[in-house]
DNA sequence: CAGAGCATGTAAGAAGTTACATGATTGT
DNA sequence: ACAATCATGTAACTTCTTACATGCTCTG
């Protein structure tokens, strides 16, 4: 795996997840990342599953059986180094100041090759769209931020549409 | 390759490019993306060079030999199935308003770990950083785009240092 | 007690990364 | 003429996706 000061996102969004929540199953981490507003976070079982033993590999989970029947059960904790490493990747500003994948912003980059009715069009369509994202979580300050998002957006996507009259 | 319906987002922006450009070589693709300020847009030759082969393969561009030296020089043009592939891609606005990968906002989504005097001074890192972002290319729009794009966030990301108060 | 769907996985393949290779061209 | 770097690629490896497999548990 990526070496432990350079965490990809999904193995530090994981480690912040295990952190926050304490304790974890594969099955809750994907399902945390299914319930994602953003196509990014798939929560594929075969991405998770492998995902979390290479972090155990790696020395920044541990995982212990907690099964309370026949069906097995596995939960994962952090162990030392791994909120060491999570908070090295919690804290990264060069990271986190990187633009990463916007595919509104993508698109908004070659628009002026559409007529502007079309652009127009688009624009509300995507304006519409964010009606109805929702967060993955009810987690203290999850909603807020993803709402706050959305806000952040609407103003930007406004800004776009005053422009093209 | 993905179907033609159906393009990933490099895909997609690597159509666009050359839709706005009329004909550009991989080389020069793949320093565009080199020169964005996304890390996800890595513009490594090894995306590029097989990328191109693909879309060739598929009937969206089409490729002339063009050079004027001992130096191979392939020029990537639209087909017409590039065109309307394009158009669908830039318009499809189920995909435009997905969240993406926003590193900031995934790290905002668990900085309540952290204590607030490192949260502001992390937050306050992230915008020194905004200072320094620079356009991928001149085209017209692209140094407005890249602009309005740092002024939202900037906003954004002060909305939150408030909210530590 | 049968069917839905929960929960844990794995296999094959796609697409990207890092690193390297190779020759062409430019600047000094 | 020599070094730097431009430009075109390729090879090995990593990670993720899609699709499937398997058994468990709950509900009507």
């Amino acid at each position: 795996m990526s070496s432990s000061t350079n965490l990809t996102e999904l193995e530090g969004a994981t480690l912040a997840l295990i952190g926050r929540e304490t304790a974890l199953t594969a099955y809750e981490i994907k399902e945390w990342y299914r319930r994602s507003p953003s196509s990014y976070w798939s929560g594929s079982a075969g991405a998770v599953y492998p995902l979390m033993k290479r972090l155990e590999a790696a020395g920044l989970v541990s995982s212990a059986d907690r099964s309370t029947s026949k069906r097995p059960r596995r939960v994962y904790r952090l162990t030392q180094d791994g909120q060491s490493a999570m908070q090295v990747w919690l804290l990264d500003a060069a990271r986190a100041s990187d633009a990463g994948l916007d595919p509104l912003r993508t698109r908004l980059a070659f628009i002026a090759q559409m007529p502007v009715g079309e652009a127009r069009g688009f624009l509300q369509q995507v304006l519409a769209e964010y009606d109805t994202v929702t967060a993955p979580s009810d987690a203290p300050g999850t909603i807020a931020l993803v709402e706050s998002w959305v806000d952040m957006r609407r103003a930007w996507i406004q800004s776009w549409l005053d422009r093209l009259d």
